[in-house]
DNA sequence: CCCTGTTTTAATAACATCATGAAAAAATTA
DNA sequence: TAATTTTTTCATGATGTTATTAAAACAGGG
């Protein structure tokens, strides 16, 4: 099921959009405005944010600039003015697709299945989001392939294993809480106890020290984990 | 000289597109509807094909479907509803451009002249369909002849089988879920249970394996299926 | 330095997935 | 229609993965 943060600071387009994405098999986030939005996607996992562009307190450019620091996660923005402009800032910006208000649900659900479509793995593990590849330092990632090398070293990960580090790779300076790791590694409505998240990144650290990482992901202590800085 | 298909129901459409593509000075071949298409396709050489995707029997979306089993040919859509959802299914599906009725004549042979110079220079598909054959280290599959030899020996697969190695062999280092194998060896909207695909799997193993090839497919637990990578 | 709570480690139990053989169901062919 | 091939499903045991537990090691605060 995959995780949509839904920005915008009118009620009723917040509610009509829900309800759209709702009923396509979804689960929505609600944000007011950028604040809300930033605040929220740090501290939960999503898949996808629809964004307003015209918001109070932080506007959607700003906001997308504020995410794009840390992560690629895709991003449809909501236009009301019609004009030209803030399309193309929107998508120079970082953004993945742009609707125009008025927009049918319709229109706007085909469009985020899309994208996700695009950018999910292939029905592989639904709920892991990611790019296709990714790169960071000396570690590279396929989503396509399944496989993650160290270097030239390809290091063998279980399934579970590898949403786990997609997911943190994606993020690569944001610290991860147990919990938002089962959300974004787990199918939806899974739990699992804490230790057996610790237990899953001591194999993922045992699995690159066997090719000669001694070093992948950082423990912070009574928070959670990250990738380790050196990356 | 290039080889277009046109399918379209509307014979006027057919004629207009006909005689602006010949005075462009390209090769035209009609159908009525994509089941012709897809006949026609199979038996002859196409460089591109322009698709309608309003059409009785089977539509156009359902033909690029059926076509991108074993083809990248490019694709040109044209749409008569004017809404955004078939443009992007359409491109989602594979096509390489759209164009939406009523539309000229003139701009229609612009984009199939876009289309065509882009292809082309890639030098990957040097005007012939170059798909039909794949080679991949000591395997050779013939999509014309529906067969597959390792080195010189051919290896009797049934439809399904063929169908299902052609697909991963089109993309030997992508791990294949039983999904998304699903979605491409089969006709269109049909389901099977998992340990279906398992069995499929495991009879083009046995027959690999009586002509001397012991590694055709691996498994990736929890994943699918992909290409061994001795291959 | 000790106490407390957290993390790592390692061993094991529980679980899910896959390969296999056999056999029903469906589609082709004769 | 009968015979044959192909496709699909089911049941089983084998295998690999994941979750849990308990004990040891560690970090931070007084």
């Amino acid at each position: 099921m995959n995780k949509i943060l839904v920005v915008d600071d009118d009620p009723h387009i917040r509610e009509v959009i829900s309800f759209a994405l709702e009923k396509a098999n979804m689960k929505v986030t609600l944000a007011n405005d950028g604040k809300q939005a930033l605040d929220s996607f740090n501290k939960s996992s999503v898949d996808l944010i629809v964004l307003d562009i015209n918001m109070p307190e932080m506007d959607g450019l700003e906001c997308c600039r504020e995410i794009r620091k840390n992560s690629e996660v895709p991003i449809l923005f909501l236009s009301s003015r019609d004009d030209e402009i803030d399309r193309i800032l929107g998508l120079e910006i970082g953004g993945d697709d742009y609707v125009t208000k008025p927009f049918s649900p319709r229109e706007l659900v085909a469009r985020v299945n899309v994208i996700l479509k695009r950018t999910l793995s292939n029905g592989i593990n639904n709920g892991i989001n990611s790019e296709l590849k990714l790169t960071h330092g000396r570690l590279q990632l396929d989503t396509e392939q399944h496989a993650i090398w160290w270097d030239e070293k390809e290091v063998p990960l279980t399934a579970t294993e590898f949403a786990m580090l997609a997911q943190i790779l994606k993020q690569p300076k944001r610290v991860f809480s147990r919990e938002v790791i089962m959300e974004g590694a787990y199918q939806f409505n899974i739990h699992v106890s804490d230790r057996t998240i610790d237990s899953h990144i001591r194999h993922i650290r045992q699995k690159f020290s066997e090719v000669g990482c001694e070093s992948i992901i950082e423990t912070q202590h009574g928070v959670g984990y990250k990738l380790a800085s050196c990356q």
